[in-house]
DNA sequence: CGTCGGATAATCT
DNA sequence: GATTATCCGACGA
């Protein structure tokens, strides 16, 4: 479970699906050709959050997992409100339309927009419990989920690795969608 | 339910 | 200059 607590209130979120990065050895990773400005997390020790913008518009969040000098991380795609859902619809500023609360943390970039993630957080140690956003371990008792793989979402490189993973049959679980190489049309272009 | 194209800018080569 | 670990609205069935 991952939760953020803001001026607007908490929001907590138990995480439904989740990919893995391993820098040194997957070409889809973003540390995959060494450490730039944007990944320097990844580097760094595990338990932080690594927060990065992307398509222009949107954030998404991985978490390191790997010891200091081995960038390894898993991206959370998608997650179900389990506290704060008036404060996560409240930051959704879609024309009007409603929002159902499973679509709420459907896909990496509305997770980020219902726990009000962006590069502010990039580095937050989630294992601090005096961090803002901090994960906190399932609830006793809670049965041990099913867990499904396959490949990742819309990444470019290494498709056939099937390092995805979700809870099998939960509804948060976003939908699969294969990469799509698209060419901005330039002025010129015809 | 499905496919399709546009939005939009940091980041990297 | 090209690419992108995405989302949304429009449209068809």
């Amino acid at each position: 479970m991952l939760e953020h607590e803001t001026a607007d209130g908490l929001v907590a979120v138990e995480i439904s699906e989740v990919e893995s990065y391993a820098g040194e050895i997957d070409p889809a990773s973003h540390a995959y050709r060494g450490r730039t400005q944007r990944n320097a997390v990844m580097f760094g020790p595990p338990g932080h959050a690594y927060v990065y913008f992307t398509y222009g518009m949107h954030f998404c969040v991985n978490l390191v997992c790997q010891p200091e000098g081995t960038p390894e991380a898993v991206l959370l795609r998608a997650g179900r409100i389990v506290a704060g859902e008036e404060a996560a619809r409240a930051r959704r500023t879609r024309h009007g339309r409603p929002v159902t609360a499973r679509e709420l943390a459907r896909g990496p970039a509305r997770l980020c927009q219902a726990l009000d993630i962006d590069r502010d957080l990039d580095g937050a140690d989630v294992c601090d419990p005096a961090s803002p956003l901090r994960i906190r371990p399932a609830s006793q008792g809670s049965p041990a989920p099913v867990i499904a793989h396959g490949p990742r979402v819309g990444v470019s490189r290494a498709a056939d690795l099937e390092w995805r993973f979700w809870r099998d049959g939960d509804p948060t679980v976003s939908p699969y969608r294969p990469h799509v190489p698209r060419r901005r049309l330039g002025p010129t272009g015809t």
